[in-house]
DNA sequence: ATGAAAGCGCTAACAA
DNA sequence: TTGTTAGCGCTTTCAT
């Protein structure tokens, strides 16, 4: 038999007599026989493997989605070939390029805090290979994006403080650049004005994303004159901080200071008391990123207009807000 | 100029004039060019990735040994295409077959809870694909492995529980048939009998690896006619678990019962009161098993005799476990 | 120091 | 339905 009827019987070309097929594929099982990928894609100039680029694997956020990146991936006969960039410019550059080398069908990137230059980028649209980003996104590139509704949960958060019976509600800010990071501040300050209640700059600090920084963060907070009542932390893990320095200084949550993070981390529901946050769907995004990347990889032909998905969150109310003495809910 | 000259230039090859070689290189950076991996896989007959089979990234366990894995193999020049099994076996085979297909270099796996069959294991093996395991393995195989020592460290942190005062120290084991879940109750069992404490089955319960079943079984813990005064569960998010039910119980931590847990998952130093538990090293476990990898990789030719590196645990004691009222120390 | 030739294992186009 | 031919983009060997 000719290896060019082989290579059809295993493609399952039609044209293939069922019962030669059956003899090619009986022997491949066989043999535990792959086809050689090389060989494959050198012929058919694409492979099967997607380029994921992330910050870290450290953090839930990023692992979850990764997990449901390869997860949909898979499903879709296609592999993940895994990048960090460690939070660094150069190292994200070197990400893309032995994603290049490696002639992947496409790319999923979130991209690094110290990332201000899209050149690399835009050499992945350059060599026409598609490209979606999720949660952080470079502003200047032609992609398709997956993004969070970071706004929206913060002011639907902030809101819920507020009927609660917060009227000193205080903000632990992440790296002050980031859109993410922004865009929560801002749903804040709106929900804020939307109530009437003033925005004050000392209720604001800004830090990085572990419960060390809600820590910190939280000491400034109870050393003001006038100490907030409640705390609205950028993530769960700021927020743990938070809880930590509040029970050291011998106050109670929520009565006396109400806490709520943002992200819906595993762990909120098991921290005492369990943490008020607002849920992200990690999973959606990830899924979201792979359907945008292979509608790419599917219509090379058709036009490829970017678009932007924005996933929308959910408010999580826990323990960590639910004061026992509840005012009169004001009209909505 | 020939196009071998220019492969040549690429690839460092001393026998160009380095003249020839800034003129293709300067080009090369000049078009972004990327030598055609498939091809060069193709005619050098292996290639720079490195398959990693784990059974999820959900839990920091895996996904900070990936994160390692990844590091320490880009920083070798290797990339790094990952699957989950998702604990399922069926899944497994065909991450296997997934990797084969995509002729990766090497392969580094920790296998699922299901799996008791070796044959897609063996079928690496067979093909000369270097085959790594760390955690968990299959016993049959013949490849290297990184493990864990649970032994050692069970044993210590009961050893410390016993100090601490405590004398009816219960487990909460994890799913009965997994090494490390067995190796961690007979590290318990073997601290009970040097210190002459008795063993008592009603004090070992076995689960999963979430809080949940933590809140389950230390409820079956505290509804014993003679309640523990120590639980030390198999991780540290059922310890979670069970310190979330210890206190709905009204009881104190440490005091009433001292609780421990494994891993030393970030979050145990966040709790309330901080959780004692058992460092694993995972960087550590990252490490070794591409630095295992890369030894079969680069001779390929020499003795592969398999090797297994066993990486000790830290013991980590803080306030769930520090009573105030501690008892004169025994003789160590 | 460079060029020429062969071939890695496939797939696509065409022929039979 | 199957076989033949050519060539994907490199690296290696040998020749110059």
């Amino acid at each position: 038999m000719h290896h060019t009827t082989v290579s059809r019987a295993l493609r399952n070309d039609p044209s293939v007599k069922p019962e030669t097929r059956e003899i090619v594929l009986g022997a491949a099982r066989e043999l535990d026989y792959h086809p050689n990928s090389f060989a494959v894609n050198l012929r058919r100039r694409r492979s099967n493997v997607i380029g994921v680029i992330v910050p870290e694997l450290y953090h839930e956020f990023f692992s979850s989605i990764v997990a449901e990146i390869t997860r949909a991936a898979n499903d879709e006969g296609y592999s993940v070939l895994i990048c960090q960039s460690n939070e660094d410019y150069q190292q994200e550059i070197r990400n893309v390029s032995t994603l290049m080398s490696n002639r992947v069908a496409g790319v999923i990137a979130a991209i690094s805090q110290h990332t201000f230059n899209d050149e690399h980028f835009k050499n992945i649209e350059k060599a026409e290979v598609p490209l979606i980003f999720f949660d952080r996104y470079c502003e200047n590139c032609n992609a398709s994006k997956v993004v969070i509704d970071f706004y929206g949960g913060a002011y639907q958060l902030v809101k819920h403080l507020i009927k609660s019976g917060c009227k000193r509600i205080a903000h632990i800010g992440g790296p002050k650049h980031m859109p993410g990071v922004i865009q929560r501040l801002e749903g804040y300050k709106a929900a804020l004005h939307d109530y009437n209640i003033p925005f004050e700059d000392e209720l604001v600090v800004h830090g990085g994303f572990s419960p060390e920084d809600g820590v910190m963060a939280t000491h400034r907070f109870l050393s003001l004159p006038k100490r907030p009542d409640a705390i609205f932390a950028i993530d769960d893990q700021v927020a743990i901080g938070t809880m930590i320095r509040i029970k050291t200084e011998g106050l109670k949550i929520p009565d006396d200071i109400a806490v709520a993070g943002f992200d819906n981390d595993k762990i909120s529901e098991f921290t005492d008391p369990a943490l008020t946050t607002v849920d992200i769907q990690r999973k959606k995004i990830g899924k979201k990123a792979i359907e945008l990347l292979l509608r790419h990889l599917d219509n090379l032909s058709e036009s490829n207009a970017p678009v932007t998905e924005t996933i929308p969150t959910e408010l999580i109310i826990r323990e960590s807000s639910q004061r026992v003495t509840q005012p009169a809910l004001a009209a909505d």
